[in-house]
Order: structure tokens, then sequence, then C-alpha cells
DNA sequence: CGTGGAAACGGAGCGGTGCTCAGCTTATTC
DNA sequence: GAATAAGCTGAGCACCGCTCCGTTTCCACG
């Protein structure tokens, strides 16, 4: 990146602590929150946040780098480690489960998955390419619904992430994935049985 | 409501001519547009939009009253006229089909839906207690899946609703539909069948 | 008809937002 | 130590939601 070298000492002080601060504030008050304030807190003029993230995105971006290399990197080591389906739905749920960190931030994901200009884009179309190498294993193990590609998978962790997201329905997020995620990704006759072996044991045995 | 008698005639006048530029405005930059807009274009002070609408959520549910009135009596039409699991299907579809008229107000709905004070609160109320009879009734005849409330469903419309309101995503709302609300209404065999002929439940073979 | 008074109106004003830019400070390099 | 490029600042602009009070307008009653 081009904050990565050559940079004055001072300007990457700010700008560790900058993202220090940002990393709060955001946790704290969604993706949408004051930019003054952040700026305000870090003690360092508004101009200076803007000379190193250039637009709110720019700033996201730099928040949630390492949290998207993670999920990527999970994605894979589930893809290695993992029976196809188990694997796809799990990562589904680490997914959904982690925008719960920052309020807002999906809206931001799914605007920057088709906007190449965006600093987000990258990051969401890797991310988006390493859920369907996992929903394409599963389809070919018949553990996955055919019919559907990586930007459903990404709609509909989107979906899932929004509804968490929102306080009247953030309780019952859990339920909602079992409702509406595992239904729509299930394979044939995998559907409960997969992941969720202590929900309820049928009467097969 | 306690705009409907004792209005001075200037009063009653502002009142309509206010929602009405407010519908197009509204339609145009999605529920969060900018009110002073509204009373500008509408030739009117911002004292009396406030006057009239004392909340943005009030603008809003006068302008989405009618229309909720028609999706709770179309639920209720549907629900006599059509075989359960159609018209659960088919009620779903419409309901997610409407918001797009309005950018945004899918966020406004499922945030006033447990606030009570809230001005749409009614309204949202009234039109999960629609979708939750019509669920109820799908499930009763197997053609829904059992496990899941009034409150799912609306989750689940607004979670499509939303995904259609991304620009990104909005191309492809049918087909998403076809991948999540589908699969997460239907019967336990009657997956891909549901929509068109279910009442028939073919697998008692 | 007036006309008094209640109802409605208007819009300046307050505190907040995102974002820019001209002028200043400072680190670095020779 | 000086020159210079890099970085920093915060006033300023245009906008936002929302309030509040002086002004205008309607309308019912006399």
């Amino acid at each position: 990146m081009c904050h990565a070298g050559g940079m004055r000492a001072d300007a990457r002080k700010n700008y560790d602590h900058l993202l220090e601060v940002a990393r709060g504030i955001v946790a704290e008050h969604g993706a949408d929150a004051s930019l003054r304030d952040i700026a305000r807190r870090a003690g360092v003029g508004l101009g200076t946040l803007y000379r190193h993230f250039p637009t709110r995105e720019a700033l996201l971006e730099a928040l949630l780098r390492s949290s998207f290399g993670d999920l990527t990197a999970r994605a894979e080591h589930l893809g290695r480690s993992v029976p196809p389906g188990e694997a796809l739905l799990t990562w589904v749920r680490e997914c959904t489960r982690f925008t719960t960190t920052y309020h807002g931030v999906t809206q931001v994901m799914v605007a920057a998955i088709e906007e190449p200009d965006s600093a987000l884009h990258a990051s969401c179309v890797e991310l988006r390419a390493a859920g369907a190498r996992l929903l394409s294993r599963a389809q070919d193990a018949g553990a996955a619904r055919p019919g559907t590609d990586g930007t459903d998978l990404f709609a509909l962790i989107a979906g899932l992430a929004w509804l968490g997201d929102q306080p009247a329905l953030a309780p019952r997020a859990e339920h909602l994935f079992d409702v509406i995620a595992v239904p729509a990704l299930g394979g044939h006759d995998v559907v409960g049985a997969t992941v969720h072996a202590d929900h309820e044991l049928p009467t097969t045995g």
C-alpha cells in the first residue's frame, strides 16, 4: 500500500493512532460515525484524517483489511479440513457473525462490490471468491443446492448480516440463520444434520 | 386520524400538497430525503412541514398508509382465493416488490415494528399479523416449513426487500427470491413445485 | 359585515454533518 | 543550518434535522 514505506515518522504515527481511535469509534457508533469525532478524539486536525483516508471507505478498508484476510484464510482452511457442506455453513455463519463488530458495514460492502473505484472493492471481491469456492465445492459434493453462485452467496450473507444489524431482529439472528440460510444452502437431505447435531435428534436411532 | 375532521381549510390544503410533493421526492431520493427540500418544493415553510408531520416517520406513515392497507387486504384476499402455499409465496413476493417504490423504507419498517411510539408501528404490526395468518395457514396445510412465525416471515421479507434495494443486487432480486425465500418457506419436499401447484402434495405415493 | 383570537405559517437560528483548501509548521536531507 | 518537500490545521462552505417565536391568516361569533 501507499502507506507502507516512504512515510514521514510523524505521519505514520498519526496514521496509526487515527486507525486505532477509529476502530473504537466505528465499533461503537457504526460505519457512519462522525469523522470529525474521530479526528477530534485522535487529537488531530480534520484535514489530517482526510489526508490519510481520502474517503470514508478508505478508512473502513484500513479497518477491515486484516479481518477480511482472516475470513478468506478461514474459508481456505475450512475448505481443506472439513466436509464441504459443513465448511460452507460454518463459514457463512462466521461471516455474518463478524459483521456484528461494526454496525452498518454490510451496506458499505454490498455497495462496494460492484463499484470498482471503491477502496473496499478488492477485499469484497476476494471475499466473494472465497465463498464461491466453498460453495462450488459443496455443490460438487451434493451438499449444497445447485443453481447458485458466489454473488448469491454474498447476497445471502449480506442479507443475514443486515438482519442481525437491526436491533429488533438481532436476538433472533441465530434462529434466522437456521430458517433462512440453512434451507437456502442445504443439499437435498443434509439440511439439518450437517452442522447442528445438537438441535434435535431425528427418530432414526 | 387527527387530520381527518377539524382542520382549517388552508391547513388541509397544505397538508395534501405536502403529501403529494413528498410522495414524489421520497420516491426519487428515498426514505431519507431532505425534509427541507420537500417543504421548499411544496412552497411551504419548514415549520409547516413539521407542524403536520412532527417526525419523518409520521410523514412516511402518511405516505405508506394506503399501500399497507392494500397489502393486508391483499393477504386476506389471497388467503381466501388461492391454495395456502401459493398464497404465501405470492404475498411475500408482492411485499418485497412493493418496497422498491421507496428506497430505504425497509429499514424504517423494521426499526418501527418494535418501537411502539413510532408512527409506523401499528401499520407494521398489522402487516406482520397478516403475514402470520398466511404462514400458519400454509403450515397447517403442509405447504410451508414449520418452526417459523410471523416475525421470521417479516424478517425474511425485510431481508429480501433490503437486498432488492441495493443497486448491485437489484437485478438479481427475482433470482434471489427463488434462491432464498422459496426454500425458506417451502414445505418438506415441495420446494421447487410449491409456487404453481403445491396443494396436491404429490409425495404421498 | 366587522373583529378578536385561535390556528397556522415562515424562516432565522442552533448545533451538527461531510469535505476543501490556503496558509502554516515540521521533519528530513544536503 | 538552510532549503524543501511533506504534513498539519481549522476556518469556511453547503447542507442536514429540528426548534421556536413573531407574523399572518382564517373563521366563528357578535
